[in-house]
DNA sequence: TTGAAAGCGCTAACAA
DNA sequence: TTGTTAGCGCTTTCAA
C-alpha cells in the first residue's frame, strides 16, 4: 500500500507528438480539433505519432489558452431529490462519448448559493451551464446575460429564458391533478407539501385555484412544511392533516415519497384507499407505480428534461444560434390509476 | 432573448489584484492558497482588493501552471442506483466549502468504460479520485498504481487498496440476513438479485453459504438477472420465483426495490407477510422502512461511505500519508421489522 | 496548407 | 515575508 507519494507523472505533450510526426505543435492541434483544415499527409503522420505516444490533450492548457473548458455546469437544487436524479441521469446520458465533463452544483434550494456558485462555475469558463428554474437572484441573472457559453433553464416554464428554457407548467398540471380528484367525486380535498420550492408553490396555487373555483377551498386542509420531502414526511404531514380535518377524503401530494406515505399510514390506520381517501401523487416515479394499491400520479419528463437541454447546449455549442426552439413546453401526464378509483 | 453570441467576458485577474492592493502576483496567490506565509498587513490589503474586484481564480490556470487540478473524480457504476445516489450525496456534502470540485463519471457496470473513463480523468491532473470497489482492469490497475493524487476505492472491502479504500462485507452482510431468516423459523428461502455486479454477487454467495450450512440450499429457489434493479423488476421476479418453486417462504431480496416490489406483489396475491412469507432487503432505504408491513433489511452506510471518502481524500490532500486507517471496515446493521417478525 | 511568435493566468523555484 | 523570472501546454494571430 503506498503512502503519500503523489508526485505528477510526465505525459507526452502537443511538441512530442509535432517532433515525432516531424510537423509543427500548432499542425498537430489542428488535426485533432478540426482536421479538415490539414492535408491528408499530415494529418496521417500526426495521427500515428498520437497513436504512438498515447497523447491526449491537456484539458487545463486548452481552457487556458482558448477561454473555454470541455466542462458543462449543471446547477440542481438538491441531490437528494428523485426528480433531480432523473435529470442528472438524462444529462449524463445526452453527455456520453462527447469530449464534454459535467459538473454538478447542489445549492440546495438557496438562490444565494446558487449566485455563488454560478460565479465559481463561470470562472471555469464552461461551454454550457444548465439551471433549474427561473428563479435566479438579480445578481446571477446579470451574470447569465452576460454568460459567455449557452445556457438552459430547465424544468419550469417561463416567458423569457436567460438563453434557452425547457420544462413545463406546474401550475397547470396541479390543476389537472385536482380537477382529477373532483371528477371522481371527492369533495374534501385536501393538500400536502413538503419543501415548498418555487414549482412546489405553483402547484399549490394551482391546486388552490381549482378547489377554489369549485367552491371547494378549506385551508384547513393544506399541510405544508419546509422541510425536505420524503415517505416519512408523507406520514407526519397526514398525521397533522387528519388531526386538524379528519374529515378529508382526498389529498394531492406534491411529490410521489410524501403519496407513499400518505398511502402506507392510511393502510396502518384502516383507512380505505380509494373509497375512504382518494390519493393522487406527483412525478410518477416507479415505486408509486407499483405500489398497492397503484397510485395516481402526474408523469413528468425529467429524463427526457435533461436529456433535451444537454442536447441543446450541444447542438448551440457546435452551431451557435442553431436551436429554433429556445423556449420548449413539453407537458405533462395525468395518470389515473386505483388510488383514486373510486366506486361511486 | 440572446441568440448565438457567446463572447467570453474578461474577468480580473491575479495581476489585477496584485495592482489594486499593491503588492506582487506571487503574494496574491499565496494570501489566497496559504494565508498563514503571508504578513497580516499584505493579506487584508488583498482580501480588499478582491472584494472590490470580485475576483476569483482561473481554475484552468492554475491547474496547468500547479499540475493539480481542483477536480475529483467519482467513478460510479451507475446514476439509477440508490445506492450510489447516497454516496454521491455524501461526497458532495463533504465537498463543500471547499475549493474542490466534484466531476462524476458513469461506467455503466463496463470495467472498460471505467478504465476509459479513468484514462480521460487522469488527463485532468485530478486532486484525488474515488472508485467503486476493486474489480478494475488489469490496465486501470496499472494507471492507479501511478495516479499522481489520494484515490479511495468504496463499497467494498479488500485485502489490497491500490491507495485507501472504504467500505462493508458484503458476502457477511448477506450471511447475517439470511441467519436472521432461519432464526425466525422461515426453512425454504428464496433470493432475488438484480444487476449482478461484484458485490452483489458477494452477498449472493453468502445467502447460499449459510443456506448450504444450514441444509437448506434449494438452487431452484435463486431468481437473479443482469437487468436493473427496480421495484417493478422486483414484482417480476418474484412471479418467476413462485412459477418455479411455489412453496417458498421466506426471501433475501439484493436491494430494497426489489423487496419493495415482492412485497406489493404478495399483496396482490393475498400471500401474508410476513406469516406465509418472509421479507428481508438490502441496504434500508426510507421508503422501505415506511412500508406496511415495514421491511426488514440490512442497514448500508452508504451516505457515511461517500463523506468519509471525501475526507480521506482531503486529509490526503492537506497532508500526503496523514490518513492512519487507509483500509476501512465500516460494517453494516440488520434491522429486523415487521416483514419477517413470523408469529411462531 | 503550414508555421512562428506571443500569450492565456497562474505557480514553482529561486533570490533578496 | 516578499518579489523576480520562467514556464506549464495549449490556441490565437498573423504571416508565408
Amino acid at each position: 500500500m503506498k503512502k503519500g507519494s503523489y508526485s505528477p507523472t510526465a505525459s507526452p505533450t502537443l511538441s512530442d507528438v509535432a517532433r515525432e510526426a516531424g510537423v509543427s505543435a500548432i499542425t498537430v492541434s489542428r488535426t485533432i480539433r478540426s482536421p479538415e483544415k490539414v492535408s491528408k499527409a499530415s494529418r496521417l503522420k500526426v495521427e500515428a505519432a498520437i497513436a504512438k505516444l498515447g497523447y491526449a490533450p491537456d484539458p487545463a492548457a486548452s481552457a487556458l489558452a482558448s477561454k473555454t473548458s470541455t466542462t458543462i455546469g449543471l446547477l440542481v437544487p438538491s441531490l437528494t431529490n428523485n426528480v433531480f436524479a432523473d435529470v442528472v441521469r438524462g444529462v449524463y446520458d445526452g453527455i456520453e462519448e462527447t469530449r464534454f465533463f459535467v459538473q454538478i452544483g447542489n445549492f440546495r434550494y438557496s438562490a444565494l448559493k446558487e449566485q455563488e456558485l454560478l460565479r465559481v462555475f463561470l470562472r471555469q469558463k464552461p461551454a454550457g451551464l444548465i439551471l433549474s428554474g427561473f428563479d435566479q437572484t438579480q445578481e446571477a441573472t446579470r451574470m447569465l446575460k452576460n454568460a459567455p457559453c449557452p445556457l438552459v433553464q430547465i424544468m419550469d416554464i417561463g416567458p423569457q429564458p436567460a438563453d434557452m428554457a425547457i420544462g413545463f407548467d406546474h401550475k397547470e398540471a396541479a390543476r389537472t391533478a385536482t380537477r382529477h380528484l373532483l371528477e371522481q367525486g371527492y369533495t374534501k380535498l385536501g393538500f400536502l407539501g413538503a419543501r415548498m420550492d418555487p414549482r412546489s408553490q405553483a402547484r399549490y396555487e394551482g391546486f388552490k385555484d381549482v378547489c377554489k373555483d369549485a367552491g371547494k377551498l378549506d385551508e384547513k386542509r393544506i399541510v405544508t412544511t419546509l422541510q425536505p420531502s420524503s415517505v416519512s414526511m408523507g406520514r407526519q404531514l397526514f398525521e397533522a392533516l387528519l388531526a386538524k380535518t379528519p374529515d378529508v377524503d382526498a389529498i394531492l401530494c406534491n411529490n410521489d415519497d410524501l403519496a407513499i406515505g400518505v398511502l402506507t399510514e392510511a393502510q396502518r390506520r384502516n383507512i380505505q384507499v380509494p373509497d375512504d381517501l382518494g390519493i393522487c401523487g406527483f412525478n410518477d416515479i416507479d415505486i408509486a407505480r407499483n405500489m398497492m394499491p397503484e397510485i395516481t400520479s402526474v408523469a413528468t419528463p425529467r429524463y427526457d428534461i435533461g436529456r433535451r437541454a444537454i442536447q441543446m447546449i450541444l447542438d448551440e455549442i457546435a452551431e451557435p444560434g442553431s436551436v429554433a426552439d429556445r423556449n420548449q413546453d413539453v407537458g405533462f401526464e395525468l395518470v389515473p390509476r386505483q388510488s383514486t378509483a373510486r366506486r361511486r
